[in-house]
DNA sequence: CTCGTGAGATGACAGTGTCAAGATTTTGGT
DNA sequence: ACCAAAATCTTGACACTGTCATCTCACGAG
């Protein structure tokens, strides 16, 4: 996704919302989503200040924008992993989607950041509203299905399980991206092999005691 | 934590740099960090705008304060539940470490946000490096008596262990501040209770098959 | 008492988001 | 083919921001 410059002499750009959210890409990926300005997004589009208001209201809904497109991209990268173990591998298809979310994390570190901060973002969105969601259901039904095949039926400590199904995924893909954390463990304690800790992690979705 | 503000005949403040961090709460608390400003804050303590930096020497320097005293809260939330806990309840602290470090989390929403907000941070300061360490190893240390006292000994598997770990109760904390995402399962699916989630995550702490 | 030093004030500077008003295209209906 | 309407982009203004250099004040050590 490059940046593509307005040809100087045109009046309009020609495809402005796309060059728009290439910029941003850019940008958070050099200075962080601190160092995005509208302005200079429009700077590296060729165009003048004002323009992007245009296509997204303001700078919340320019955010918004680039933030429903890596929910997009998130739900491409667990399909990807998902759709390569067959479909009675239940297990194997839990641990693909924990493969594919951690996997997408570290491929777009800086738009999965701005993803999951919400004050920057217009959480009223339909768009992205959905999207969270539709991630959030791959998982319940990846585990539901895991449950279902191996005869476990619904037990009152699936709904914990969900949720800390959920929360170590997306800890470890945010503790993995804020590697400045997890330099903490710097002499090598924790570098961690993800496929190691979604192994472990595996172990949530099995009945107790086998 | 309240602004005090300066007695508005006398020059000297007097204790302006308590002032000013009470300030950032409030405007975080308030507006997000994105609405917090040097200026405001200088403002709320009574101040002039170019107070602030005699004592922080920048905006990243007064936030790196502000996340310290956090991490200082945090290890003082783990410690209160840890010794609620005896000694031989191996298990029991251990939970008690997620317990402290969800309860922090959840009292104080706004000022955990900017805690692992690195972007905004002086990651060289050392006493916020120190403090970071210091969490992790309340939690290494909590796992590794645990293992102790149940006769396990080291295997390979414990490194992804206390990543997995680490990663749950972050997460979950994470996933939890974050409250227009929790907001997903609307059902009332995921309401969860930390409790019994802090529960199924004990699951990864015991030997296989038990 | 004096003099240095730390604490705070003040003013300037470039950069920002947003808004209103104007200029230029493109589009759609006839 | 034409012309109005709508979409796109420009321009200029406004208040706000962080940072810097410069200045003023208060206090304490000698």
């Amino acid at each position: 996704m490059a940046v593509e410059q307005k040809a100087p002499n045109r009046y309009h750009h020609g495809d402005l919302r796309r060059a728009l959210l290439a910029a941003v890409d850019e940008i958070v990926k050099e200075l962080g989503v601190e160092g995005l300005s509208l302005r200079e997004c429009a700077r590296r589009a060729g165009v003048s200040h004002g323009a992007p208001a245009h296509h997204f209201g303001d700078k919340r809904g320019m955010l918004t924008e680039y933030a429903t497109d890596g929910f997009e991209k998130l739900l491409s990268s667990i399909a990807l992993e998902f759709d390569k173990v067959s479909l009675d591998d239940t297990k194997g298809r839990l641990k693909a989607v924990g493969k594919g979310y951690v996997a997408f994390a570290l491929a777009h570190q800086a738009q999965f950041k701005v993803m999951f901060r919400s004050e920057l973002l217009d959480n009223e969105n339909q768009r992205l509203l959905d999207r969270g969601r539709q991630v959030f259901e791959v998982l319940t039904k990846a585990l539901a299905a895991h449950w279902s095949a191996t005869n476990q039926g619904w037990r009152k400590e699936n709904l914990a399980q969900i949720s800390l199904a959920w929360s170590a995924v997306h800890g470890f893909a945010v503790l993995a991206v804020e590697a400045d954390l997890l330099r903490m463990g710097e002499e090598g304690l924790l570098n961690p092999d993800p496929d190691a800790v979604l192994d472990q992690l595996m172990l949530i979705a099995e009945p107790p005691g086998q």
